[in-house]
DNA sequence: ATGAAAGCGCTAACAC
DNA sequence: GTGTTAGCGCTTTCAT
């Protein structure tokens, strides 16, 4: 299991290990003969850089520290994909660590990346506390929080637009006649929350129609919460022909409620949902939604922290991504069905 | 950003650097004073240990690499999750690194991953390939492939049981009165749908009904497959009143063809997955299916590669789990069907 | 074009 | 109990 080394290569090649390394890092500096000549033996003897070794001088580990809450959550997963390949295009590797059940977790990974030398951390907070949590060691290192609003404290991060998002996804249903929507589950104290429900009340305001929202008193949100919270929403459903869901999970939640009490979507009511998770376009659920753009996010979100961990720099900055609209089919226009002699 | 380190320290303290490490090691050769000032002073200084710096001398990193196919795949992450944290339990944390497109991509990371002198290595493999692909590699150091039969050839492995999985699921068909079922969607080349089919035919043959198979030309299982090549397969409607499927994937492809053909499930055809991915507990979907325990897999897998690393063993071992029946809403008995007359 | 030597931050073996 | 020294595998001066 002894792993070869310069040392070992060298002396095969009868040179100093200086050699070699000048050999294997491309250093002009050295003859093409014994260039070739130690590439290849460094190849026959199955020489592997020791990166560790490196690390030690370079004082760069070439690697990212990624703190998810937890890795099997659908939609972090894939922005946790996304991230990956980007870092790697960029010659970084990912540490990952899950950071549930709680902010102690949380802290304790990011003590443990900062000891293996990371280069930097990319943060999806667990709670909206996260970035109070970790400020100490925020300051230490680059970091950037992704998917979180960090408004109002000082740093980096990458969201998605949520005001922008739900004003867009109001001004849609408008668009299709709907004049009583309801917006489902938005959760206090997060302030993703805050701001999505915000850019709802601000549409509403501005098309002329009536906020009506549902409060969720939760810090996560789930399918399983989705459903439970609906039957009370669906009780409204008389007077209500819309619903906007603060996120997919909720919607599909709710979807599920629906049928249980023989409410058709889209025929009875329109449903619309917000991030665009996988589970959004199964043809079973084909919900319409407001869609973050986790490919962008991610990229930008590594691309934000190779520039922090080039310029060694932990000032904060931050950027906010544009949310996109994909229409589905879980929502329908009322437009068609006020009779003709209307227009007449 | 200058990291605070022993020598720093030990300055500080007016002791030799030595003692300071001997103090934040717990080293019992030191008096109790000086141990208590040295761990305040390193406190006060925000000293972090350069586990870099460790692993030179100690020749171990407490690193494990992970290498999955592709991380937003919701079986893998699942399985990623799990084993995060049993390898944190363990004191060691996770490299990350995604295979796709290629093996040639899958050989980068895993030579990446030993330079970054990982103490093991877990592989969940992209294709059947993918053993012969890194045999060169896993010689080199402990390594464990994870969900897919490595039979025949000696490299390590946990996998759960195909073929009784299959043999489990025939049967369970079986009970429920059903005499034709069709095994849809045995992928050519792969080992574990090898097992798969045997195990179903297996059962087929000690039951006394007719196998009766649907293969698929292709690497990978998807929905879209699924979806794709069940047009063909429902012809055979008249005949078959159940479909195994041999991914859950599949069978939710199929499901939404099914749907579209006003096929009900399962009031005319009962419907059985494979794997028990997140998807098949959904309330829209409720497919009863032949579970691959991920838990246990991962741990197991876990614990079987620091058993290796422990005892720097490079030596094939393997496991194999039992699959589990999870009964949902896709598959109906069909005895009740039976006019009562015939028992007469 | 090549080699010798220093040193990254730490642990471990050996003195005292 | 505490300090001294060597050295992990590598890169980087500085000589030659």
């Amino acid at each position: 299991m002894g792993k070869v080394t310069l040392k070992d290569v060298a002396k095969v090649a009868n040179v100093s290990f200086t050699t070699v390394s000048r050999a294997l890092s491309g250093n002009p500096e050295i003859s093409n003969d014994t260039r070739d000549r130690i590439l290849k033996i460094c190849e026959e003897m199955g020489y592997t850089t020791n990166y560790i070794a490196r690390s030690m001088i370079k004082k760069k580990t070439e690697l990212i520290g990624l703190i998810v809450p937890s890795i099997d959550n659908p939609f972090m997963s894939e922005l946790a994909y996304y991230i990956e390949v980007t870092a790697r295009r960029f010659g970084y590797n990912l540490i990952l660590c899950n950071s549930h059940p709680d902010l102690n977790q949380e802290q304790k990974v990011m003590k443990l990346m900062i000891g293996h030398q990371v280069d930097g951390v990319l943060i999806i907070p667990q709670k909206p506390g996260s970035y109070e949590n970790l400020k100490r060691y925020t300051a230490l290192i680059p970091s950037v929080f992704l998917s979180e609003n960090l408004k109002d404290q000082n740093g980096s991060y990458i969201s998605v637009d949520n005001q922008r998002g739900t004003k867009l996804g109001t001004e849609y249903l408008y668009r299709l006649g709907h004049r009583s929507i309801l917006y489902y589950g938005c959760r206090t104290g997060s302030t993703t929350h805050q701001l999505r429900a915000d850019g709802y009340i601000e549409a509403c305001q501005l098309l002329g129609i009536k906020p009506n929202i549902v409060y969720f008193d939760s810090v996560s949100s789930s399918i399983e919460l989705g459903y439970e919270m609906a039957h009370k929403a669906l009780e409204q459903k008389r007077k209500i022909t819309a619903i906007f869901a603060s996120t997919d999970s909720n919607a599909i939640g709710l979807m599920q409620a629906a049928r249980e009490k023989n409410i058709r979507i889209p025929e009875d009511l329109s449903l619309l949902g917000f991030d665009n998770i996988r589970l959004a376009s199964l043809p079973q659920i084909d919900l319409t939604t407001v869609a973050q753009p986790k490919e962008e996010m991610a990229v930008r979100a590594v691309k934000m922290l190779i520039r922090k961990i080039e310029k060694q720099s932990t000032e904060p900055s931050f950027e906010i991504i544009e949310p996109v609209l994909v229409e589905r089919s879980s929502c329908r226009s009322k437009l068609f069905e006020m009779p003709l002699t209307t227009q007449t």
